[in-house]
RNA sequence: CGGGGCGUGGUGUCAACGGCUAGCACGAGUGGUUUGGGACCAUUUAGACAGGGUUCGAAUCCCUGCGCCCCGACCA
């Protein structure tokens, strides 16, 4: 992509209401807007990311085995009524269409409307287990919405149902979904500061899990087992009595950490109530066993920055950058073109700075926006007989061939 | 939902004593000079959150509403 083709604009400073790293090199930098409290609207660059996490969950879940789906975010009160929930929940945004005044809800979660969905599906042990997901907007009245884009009104998630006749089997299949879990997590850039954690289990299992990414920004407190390298959330620390519950270590470490995702044993709390059952080999019929698993994925991209950034802005990990090459035409046009066009068909990703500014306000916009390459095009990089490379985590660039540099991209 | 802070052009501003034409910088437009760290000159553009009140006079004081941010509570 050609930069003077993007309609943002970068700011050399942050509305003076945004506080939170996130929101204010987003900003900044043009990869969001807010509309207001809580609500953000993705901008070109902010897509793009939005699109890598987006892709590299889809991947890990269809290797887990589940297909994708795309659920209303407009539903009826019905459904919700079914479980008691359209009462139960402060944060369901609700209300009624002016024309007909039937009641609506907008998706919170997808339980009310996936079970009844499987319901037609479902009838035997022959159609089990089964799992499926969806990528999609989520709507929360939150009392407070904070932190830029890490707690919104309105954000994106996937969430993924499986579907199981036994308990055991529901366990098989929630270890595999952790395991993927960390590999999203680890494919992302951030599985190093992200651990499995111990969080409260709701009415039917002891315990749930969550997948808390250790930051300043965040809101929830974790004890992490350096040992065993998983966490303990602060809520139920006490029924721990602050011990590791893997191997008893009691040194752990308290942080800070954003939740990115949470893993929950659902048994029968949803299948009951919509009589969502199967026949077994004997010809009864039980209730469907269920699992549900959640990644915020406005989260992830926010806690991304908050955990990689400097003083210049945004340090994005390759997996996730919304271009893997920075191109910057410094007044050599012809050549940096070839560069783009020759870089663009070897399937690396580039955007190129052909804007007519100065040289320094390409630079400043280059380390703001964060790709993980920078490229220079320059009379300067040509007489040394090549162009200027260099990483946005590191200092020093060096001079390579157009041919080499290329090469070592596209790998 | 309780508490606190803030609201001045597109952005920023610990700019402005209750008083003269609301200042400065950035941005944007135009003309020109520039091109390795947000370059320079000239010129133009654009503003008091909304409503009410006090006052001869309100950006400034008071009230109400709205919005945003922060702390806490909440987060199925």
């Amino acid at each position: 992509m050609k930069q003077s083709q993007l309609f943002t604009k970068t700011r050399k400073e942050a509305p003076k209401d945004e506080v939170s790293v996130n929101a204010q090199l987003l900003i900044r930098a043009g990869f969001v807007d807010k509309l207001m409290a809580g609500t953000y609207s993705f901008l070109p660059l902010g897509l793009r990311v939005f699109k890598k996490i987006e892709n590299i969950i889809r991947q890990e879940m269809e290797a887990l085995g589940a297909s994708e789906i795309l659920m209303p975010t407009l539903q009826p009160k019905e459904n919700w009524e079914v479980t008691g929930r359209w009462t139960q929940l402060d944060n369901l945004f609700r209300f009624a269409s002016y024309y007909s005044k039937i009641d609506y809800a907008l998706g919170a979660t997808h339980e009310e409307i996936v079970v009844p969905l499987m319901k037609k599906f479902v009838f035997s042990y022959k159609d089990l287990p089964t799992a499926t997901f969806q990528i999609q907007n989520k709507f929360r009245d939150e009392k407070r919405a904070k932190s830029g884009i890490l707690r919104g009104r309105e954000f994106f998630m996937k969430d993924l149902y499986s579907f199981h006749t036994s308990e055991k089997d529901l366990d098989e299949y929630y270890e595999k979904a952790a395991k993927t879990y960390e590999k999203v997590f680890q494919r992302a850039g951030i599985g190093e500061q992200t651990y499995f954690t111990y969080a409260s289990g709701g009415t039917f299992s002891k315990y749930s899990h969550e997948f808390q990414t250790v930051s300043e920004a965040g809101e929830d407190l974790i004890h992490i087992c350096d040992k065993c390298r998983i966490a303990i959330n602060e809520e139920i620390i006490t029924d721990l009595e602050s011990k590791c519950p893997q191997c008893g270590n009691a040194k752990l470490r308290k942080e800070k950490a954003v939740e990115t995702g949470n893993i929950f044993k659902l048994m029968t709390k949803y299948s009951k109530p919509f009589e969502l059952k199967f026949k077994d080999q004997e010809g009864s019929e039980k209730e469907v066993i269920m699992g549900c698993y959640g990644i915020g994925l406005n989260r992830l991209m926010g806690v991304a920055v908050e955990l990689f950034h400097d003083e210049r802005g945004i340090i994005w990990p390759a997996s996730i950058a919304p271009f893997l090459v920075h191109l910057i035409n410094l007044g050599q046009t012809e050549e940096a073109e070839k560069v783009y066009q020759e870089l663009t068909t070897a399937g690396v990703e580039v955007l190129l700075d052909d804007r007519d500014v100065s040289a320094g306000e390409k630079f400043a916009d280059s380390d703001l926006i964060g790709i993980p390459y920078r490229v220079v095009v320059s009379k300067k990089s040509l007489q040394a007989g090549g162009v200027e490379l260099k990483k946005r985590n590191e200092k020093e660039s060096k001079i390579v061939k157009i041919e080499d540099m290329i090469i070592l991209l596209k790998k």
